[in-house]
DNA sequence: GCGACAG
DNA sequence: ATCTTGTCGC
């Protein structure tokens, strides 16, 4: 895949709230958006302690969900996690996965927010807003919003809302588990957003493409960091 | 000023 | 996100 794009990424905090607060009037939810035929996952993980890390997408076909295609880069992660700006520490490792594709996804699903954001710019819709292509994202917790309690059955959701505005939805993926966050990325509605989310999960709480995105740079980051625990074993 | 806060 | 063991429940 080609990317392009369109600012910097070694910015001040100042900065990068001003580039979110740009790129929101470039968001659009109503790109076409057929029944997908392939559904990339990705996901980002960093080493514990040097500055490096690593990205991992991973192309499903769908709705049969098999892998069909995975590719991953490592390099170095500059920018600090901070609440709000998640998508410029990880964003760029995720592009050097990205453009390795030779297959062109229908929609990729992302580990963080899309809309439910204070600037309505997520992970998932700054990735898409670069890429132009559908983004979801799917968050394990919460960054904004109130919501009421959610059903306990799988596909059980409520609205997650901002004020008086909806920005996502509250999922009940698995029964007996915590519920997820899914909200729209980018070129995606809300409905569209949730029942895609649900279609990609089979028996865990997360979504089958993030699932095997987390798997892949899990496998990464411990096959690059096992030195130390190896020698903490062989002491014994 | 204080608490909350994706990964 | 990362650290970290066993343990309780479907």
């Amino acid at each position: 895949m080609i990317i392009r794009t369109f600012h910097p990424w070694n910015v001040s905090y100042q900065q990068a709230v001003t580039i979110q607060e740009e790129l929101r009037n470039r968001i659009v939810l109503d790109l076409p958006f057929p029944t997908p035929n392939y559904v990339a996952g990705v996901d980002v993980s960093t080493s514990k302690t040097l500055s490096i890390g690593w990205a991992a997408v991973v192309v499903l076909s769908f709705p049969e969900l098999r892998v069909v295609e995975q590719r991953w880069a490592e390099g170095t992660i500059t920018f600090p996690y901070i609440p709000g700006l998640l998508s410029f520490r990880e964003i760029p490792l995720v592009c050097k996965a990205i453009e390795q594709l030779s297959i062109e996804p229908d929609v990729f699903l992302c580990d963080g927010q899309g809309l439910a954001h204070p600037r309505r710019m997520g992970i998932a819709t700054h990735l898409g807003v670069i890429i132009n292509k559908p983004t979801v994202g799917c968050a394990k917790s919460r960054l904004i919003g109130t919501h009421e309690e959610v059903g306990s059955k799988k596909g059980a959701y409520t609205p997650l809302m901002d004020k008086k505005e909806v920005i996502g939805a509250v999922l009940r993926t698995r029964q007996g588990v915590k519920p997820v966050f899914v909200s729209p990325g980018y070129g995606i509605s809300l409905k569209v957003a949730r029942t895609l989310v649900l279609s990609c999960v089979t028996k865990y709480r997360i979504p089958e493409p993030i699932r095997a995105a987390h798997n892949l740079v899990t496998l990464l980051r411990n096959s690059r960091e096992a030195g130390q625990n190896h020698t903490l074993y062989s002491c014994s």
